[in-house]
DNA sequence: CGTCGACTTGAAGACTTCTGCAACTACTCA
DNA sequence: TGAGTAGTTGCAGAAGTCTTCAAGTCGACG
């Protein structure tokens, strides 16, 4: 596999790697929302917004289009719900695995 | 969702984000490996690579544990493989032979 | 024991990303 | 057309990440 793939995926991952990104494509999962709502839903300058939004823009992960007076956001891709519910399962596994740890750290008498 | 919540996984995407971390993990999607395999397959300097290793420890996507003279790592689950698989699926989704990438991407089964 | 091989850690400098402010563009609607 | 709303862009300082070098630990084996 080429050098350059591996960085195509890095770059990919990495684009959700903020949490600002995060919740935005998990508030697009629903369907397309104008900048407003995500602004109302997410706490953080609208500049900011903005500056997250043009990265996920940039790297095709949403697209956007104008609807009257507002600027809507969608996923490019529904496959992109897959990749934050596979998130998901893993933080879940591996927050279980530290707790049933951290269970077993107590009961021991070491 | 709590704010931690978010910042939780958004952590867990940045660790995907590096084109070193995400050869180890696909590496690993085959079974645990010594960092000398690792090392011999991933160009690049063996303190870096243990960085790397340090941070994918950290986060609990991988573990490690000695074997004779090895130091061997694992993933600790193995639903990364279906994070690696959704990323796999969004890139071919949205490279949509952009640079000759994707024709690579599905040739190769990893 | 002592030394060797196999990693790991610490730290520093280069580099990248994040944030917020201010200025700006793009539209809509009266 | 002019006023107003919605969003974007440029920029600079702060914060974080990456890479490399040197030094350190840990277990195996003679």
């Amino acid at each position: 596999m080429s050098v350059p793939l591996y960085q195509a995926k890095a770059e990919m991952f990495r684009m959700l790697g903020h949490p600002v990104r995060i919740r935005v494509l998990e508030l697009l999962q629903a369907g397309p929302r104008p900048v407003r709502d995500l602004l109302a839903e997410i706490d953080v300058e609208p500049s900011n917004l903005s500056q997250q939004l043009a990265l996920l823009r940039r790297a095709a992960i949403v697209v956007s289009f104008r609807d009257g007076g507002l600027v809507m956001y969608a996923l490019s891709t529904p496959a992109v719900a897959d990749l934050l519910a596979a998130g998901r399962r893993i933080l879940s596994e591996v927050l279980t695995d530290r707790d049933g740890l951290l269970a077993e750290l107590k009961s021991t008498a070491e």
